[in-house]
DNA sequence: CGATAAACGGACGAGGTTGGTCCGCTTAGT
DNA sequence: ACTAAGCGGACCAACCTCGTCCGTTTATCG
């Protein structure tokens, strides 16, 4: 994250432009929850208090700036999986798997769209992620708690599924529709479901 | 439909003004459905080969004309869960409708956007069509068919969702995946699974 | 406390997109 | 063959975005 700054090594830069790197970075993940990947420099550099010629003199692309704030929700994201897989009761690690990896999805509407692709970031995140996930869907399977004429890619979609609509036919939903929205689809997903 | 024309009555116009409506009026349907919303008042006259002169004198707006195309479909929509209120089986009904409702989601990226709303059109059959599905849910509550935890909202939440997730973690989904999402969800809706 | 280089802000330019108009040319209809 | 209706698309104005550049400010150090 630090390796943002252009210049590194050399020698320590004063104390304003670290101060700046720092809310450029901390503007630039609320930004992108909120406005999503198409949020612009000029957003970013508003909202961290600093003008656009700092933007671009503290970062060297609004592109890089956008990857390396995503790449932290994704790393994060990819550690949960893997903790999941340690859970000794394999439904219990797939729904808490799914349950964080939906509410990272609803808290950032950027974070949605770079997972669901073309939005020209490169986020080399994306299949360890995807491979973490199929790897859970597959411990699952094999338990036998799984409906087993569900493949994981389909695990993957409905999931992606659950956050992407807060508002239809005129309704507007809370912020915790996708726990409701989950919850349906767990059940729905469930080999034994208890009612 | 027809009534897009600017100036109504008056006189038959001529005949290449009568078919460059027409081809208007078709390359805007899967221009929206294609494209979405936003697409141009350029892209819509391309698609249909007449100028973008002869777009702004055969329609009275951008807007009018999307609202026109997606009115109908609307019309169909509602159409469609009026019938399915009459099936005896309330479930079926309520399955049935679902199936078409997002069919017809999925093959529109426009209609998706504006039963979303936000997208600055005004479409009339936005509240009747909400109240069919809140009738047909009530329907099935009635009969015991459908989770009573489960309020008409959260189903026209869940079936917004369905269609919406195209792509994920670098997956592409398949023409029908919206079906085989539809699936998990109707058992996660449906008071007796059948398994 | 100066001196000075680093850092700052934001006006600005280039490039792109969009909705919509206007006018010289074409053509349907009589 | 005449004429009014219609056509195409160059064009315009308004807007937005990225990224640079330069005059001003400020942190740091002797």
């Amino acid at each position: 994250m630090d390796r943002l700054l252009a210049g590194d090594a050399e020698r320590r830069p004063r104390a304003d432009a670290r101060r700046n790197v720092e809310r450029l970075v901390d503007a630039a993940r609320t930004a992108v929850a909120e406005v999503g990947v198409d949020v612009t420099a000029h957003e970013i550099a508003r909202r961290a208090g600093v003008g656009i010629g700092t933007f671009y003199r503290r970062v060297p692309s609004r592109e890089a700036l956008l990857e390396a704030v995503l790449a932290e929700v994704l790393d994060e994201m990819i550690e949960v999986a893997r903790r999941a897989m340690a859970d000794p009761d394999p439904w219990r690690g797939l729904t808490e798997f799914a349950t964080a990896y939906v509410q990272l999805r609803a808290a950032s509407c950027g974070l949605n769209e770079a997972l669901g692709g073309e939005c020209g970031l490169t986020l080399p995140q994306l299949a360890p992620l995807r491979d973490q996930l199929r790897l859970l869907v597959g411990h699952a399977h094999e338990a036998g708690v799984l409906r087993p004429d569900v493949p994981w890619e389909d695990v993957a979609f409905v999931l992606a599924s659950v956050t992407t609509s807060t508002r239809t036919i005129g309704l507007r939903a809370g912020a915790d529709q996708w726990r409701r929205n989950l919850r349906i689809v767990l059940d729905g997903l469930h080999a034994a479901p208890g009612r």
